[in-house]
DNA sequence: CTGGTTACAAATATCAAGTTCTGTAACTTG
DNA sequence: CAAGTTACAGAACTTGATATTTGTAACCAG
């Protein structure tokens, strides 16, 4: 019996979040999320080529809605370059410990995702490094920052935050101490962007 | 029959790093090494209470022997701050990166042993802050660096390197652009460290 | 021919059995 | 009594039979 409900991409993602969310992603099965829409599994594989495609547009659609909410800090050219890098760097770890308190069924997903060497998991890393790229690059034409290549600049700072930003310190998220540890490499990081020479 | 060789805690230790050597963190029981040793398992438990114990009392040892080397370079007054805070970080990443190679069956204990929340790896942990602090209060004292608390600032230069000795990185260590990263990071830093006055 | 179905092979996961390992206790010997 | 032994209970690991899940194919309705 066809046409119960007209069955697209997007309806079988909305499913599959609730099943990830109610099972974990150790215990989802594609033929859970096809019961949920009262469907046999292999309908979901006419819209989806197998069940890691169906859980990496899951967990893009997911960082997506991360990555536009960050998009919005980044840009916001009426908070001076220093003050917003802050703002951005406290925004990404804010937005992870919301994630893992809301979620963590679905940030396990992602871990696993991004363990498995999926494009979800690199190419959201590009999208973040390409904000913060932008924040610098506004703060070397007006912010006061000092830096040649702001690309090559936003790659350290990245690199030099990913205890606040990386999975494998998630653990280290509910310390009730990290807002303060991010300020403090904030303020080291933020007093080498402006040192006003190097000697 | 007793008295065969005297059987301490050194003797077992080194059987036991050879156990572990050759078979792996997983798959090294107490049986193989009484075994190797030519004794019962039981015999073994009069020096170590647990084989918890035993794998800790192992890797401490490791870990003391990196402590010790790097404990050299933290120290050598003979080079200054800033370039001794880079040569410094540097080795502790080559030496992180030739356990891998050489005894990538130890280095999967100990990381073991920091999941398991054990002592070792927080003392260790400490013991390398400790050699940190050390080369930035000699900066504060005489290399140019400005900076009220010794200690926070190397926990910040700590953290801001997480990516350089965290365990969870260690899969990173063999890019090839490793050691340039880090060099990057580094910079940024050390700017931020050397900076006349801050804004 | 789009959007679904049932049926099935291969890869994976589960579960209950037997086995090995950990840790303790009571025992032996110089 | 120091330094070991054997003996044993319970926890933790194999192992292999069974069940689920993934992914594909051949089939059907509008």
């Amino acid at each position: 019996m066809p046409a119960r409900t007209p069955l697209d991409a997007d309806i079988i993602l909305a499913a599959t979040e609730e099943i990830l969310r109610r099972h974990g992603p150790d215990k989802a099965t594609v033929v859970d999320v096809a019961r949920a829409l009262g469907v046999s599994h292999a309908a979901v594989y006419k819209h989806f080529a197998s069940k890691q495609a169906l859980r990496e547009a899951v967990t893009r659609r997911w960082l997506d809605r991360t990555r536009d909410t960050l998009a919005v800090i980044a840009a916001d050219r009426a908070v001076p370059p220093a003050q917003r890098l802050r703002a951005w760097l406290h925004a990404v770890l804010a937005g992870k410990q919301a994630k893992i308190r809301e979620a963590p069924e679905l940030f396990a997903a992602y871990g696993i995702l991004a363990a498995a060497h999926s494009t979800v998991a690199t190419d959201h890393v590009a999208d973040l490094l390409g904000q913060l790229t932008a924040i610098i690059a506004d703060g070397a034409a007006d912010g006061g920052f000092r830096t040649g290549d702001a690309e090559a600049t936003a790659r350290a700072v990245f690199h030099a935050t990913v205890r606040f930003h990386h999975l494998a310190h998630a653990g280290e998220w509910q310390n009730p101490g990290i807002d303060t540890d991010l300020d403090d490499v904030c303020s080291l990081l933020l007093e080498g962007l402006q040192a006003p020479a190097s000697p």
